[in-house]
DNA sequence: AATGGCCAAATGTCCTAACAAAGGTTGACA
DNA sequence: TGTCAACCTTTGTTAGGACATTTGGCCATT
C-alpha cells in the first residue's frame, strides 16, 4: 500500500483504488475485518478524514460495510458490482460477441414527444436514427434514437462502425444520468421482420432519456430487444 | 431555514432536507444559482464541512450540480428522482390505487435455485410464498418469493393485509441492495388465468435478490407483471 | 478591437482536533 | 453464579483552518 503525495490524483482516491484492488484480487475476503480508521490513518500518515473518505467511497460502491462500535468489514460478494450506464454495443463488445450495426434511418426531423423528453422546444430539429443491432448474424435489437441539434454532425459511418455512446464520447459528451422505462409488448410487423421473430414471442421495450452532468439532454431512445436473447440486469440500492 | 442543534438528527441532514423541500416546493427553480458554501455556512452558523456534506447529499441524489470555479446550481428537473428499492404494494398505495393481495401458496420448502440466489446452503428450509396482487379488481402481478428461515414466522394474514416489505420492516429488516433481472416472455397457463390475460399479451418478468446493509440475504423473488398495465421506471447514474 | 495575462470567486483537497453514540467486554456486586 | 454498570473500542458528527485548482471576467497592452 503506497500513497504518492506528488500525484495529482487525490489521496483518498488513491487509497480507495488500492483497497478496491485488494478486494477484487481476493487479498481481502468477504467478511474480513478491516483495520480501523485511526490505525490505518496512522500507518499511512494520512489524516482520519482522508481515510474516512476513501472508505466511504467504497461503502457507496457496496464493497464495504461499516458498523459503529464494531468496525468495517468487506461486504458479501453478492452485493458488489453496480449497474453502469452503458450501451448495448459496449455490453456485447465486452463479452466478445462482435456487435454489428445496420443503419436503417438517419435524418433530421421534428418530433413533439422526443423533444419533450429531451426538454427542448417542440420545433427543435432533431437527428433521428434507427439502427438494427446484431451479434454475429443474429439480430438482437431495433434501436430508435433522437439527438439534440448539437450532435447533428454524427455520420452514418460513425454509427455503423462504433456505437452511439462511443460517437458521443469522441465529442466530449458523457451521459451520467438516465431515466429508463422498461416494458414488454408484442412486436410490430416491422420489428418481427428485422428481429426475425417467429411464432408468438414478445419484445422487451425500453425508452431512455440520458443527461450529462450539468443536466443537459444528451439522447432520447426507444429500443426493442428480442426477449429470447436479452434481459436487463440492474442493481438498486438505497444508500 | 432553521437548524435545531438539540435534535438528534445530524445538522447536515437537517439542512439537506430543508433544501430538498425548497426544491420540490418550487422555491428553488432548476438553473437557479445557489448561495455559495462559505456564505451559507456563515449565515447559518455552521462549519463549511457540514454545509458541504449537506450539499453533497443532494448532489448524490441528482438535485444539485456543482462546478468548480462557478458555483452550485439546481439541476434540471428531469434529472431529479431516483429509483427506490420499494415494492409494488408501496408503489400502488402511494398512488392511492387500493392494493389487494390474495395469498395463493405459503409453505416451507427447499429449493436449490432460490437457496443459491440467497447465498444459502441448498438444504436450507425456505418460506415459499406465491401471491396475486390486484389494484381494485384488476389483477396486476403474480409474485413468487423465497425467504430465509429467520422470517419463517411471517403469517398469511400479515401478507394479505400489508406487503412483504412492510412485514420485513416490522421485523427490523431493511433491504438496501438488490440485484434485479428483467425480461419479457409469454405467460404460463396459470399466469394467464390469474392475471386474466386474453389474446396474445406477454408478461414482464423480474427476478430479484435483496440484501440488507450487512450483505445478508433478505429475499429472492420471481415476479410476473401484466405487460399492459405495468412498466418499470428506473434511474441509472454514474456518479 | 483583439488578445493575453492577472485576479477574484468558487469548489476541491487535506489537515488537526474534539466530542458523541453504539456495540462489545469486563469486572464488581448482589 | 448471574446481572448490570462502567469502560474500551470503533465509527459518526462537527468545527475551523490552510492551500490548490478551475473558471470567468476584467484590464492593460498590442
Amino acid at each position: 500500500m503506497s500513497i504518492d503525495r506528488s500525484s495529482p490524483v487525490p489521496l483518498y482516491h488513491q487509497l480507495s483504488e488500492q483497497l478496491c484492488a485488494a478486494i477484487s484480487d481476493g487479498r481481502l475476503q468477504p467478511g474480513d475485518p478491516f483495520e480501523n480508521e485511526v490505525a490505518l490513518a496512522g500507518r499511512l500518515s494520512l489524516s482520519r478524514p482522508t481515510v474516512r473518505r476513501a472508505i466511504q467511497e467504497m461503502v457507496d460502491k457496496g464493497l464495504l460495510v461499516r458498523r459503529r462500535g464494531l468496525g468495517t468489514t468487506v461486504a458479501n460478494r453478492k452485493v458488489h458490482r453496480r449497474v453502469a450506464l452503458s450501451s448495448l454495443y459496449d455490453d456485447l463488445a465486452r463479452e466478445g460477441r462482435a456487435p454489428r450495426t445496420v443503419l436503417l434511418e438517419h435524418e433530421i426531423v421534428t418530433d413533439d414527444a422526443a423533444a419533450a423528453a429531451l426538454d427542448l422546444d417542440p420545433q427543435t430539429p432533431l437527428l433521428a436514427i434507427v439502427r438494427l443491432r446484431l451479434a454475429g448474424d443474429a439480430p438482437l435489437a431495433v434501436m430508435r434514437n433522437w439527438l439534440p441539434p448539437a450532435y447533428g454532425d454524427i455520420t452514418r459511418e460513425e454509427l455503423e462502425s462504433t456505437g452511439l455512446y462511443a460517437a458521443l464520447r469522441t465529442r466530449g459528451v458523457h451521459a451520467v444520468v438516465a431515466h429508463q422505462s422498461i416494458s414488454a409488448r408484442m412486436p410490430t410487423p416491422a420489428e418481427r421482420k428485422h428481429l426475425r421473430i417467429r411464432g408468438t414471442q414478445p419484445v422487451l421495450a425500453m425508452t431512455r432519456m440520458a443527461f450529462d452532468g450539468a443536466g443537459t439532454a444528451v439522447e432520447y431512445g426507444d429500443h426493442s430487444y428480442r426477449a429470447e436473447d436479452y434481459t436487463i440486469d440492474l442493481m438498486v440500492d438505497e444508500r
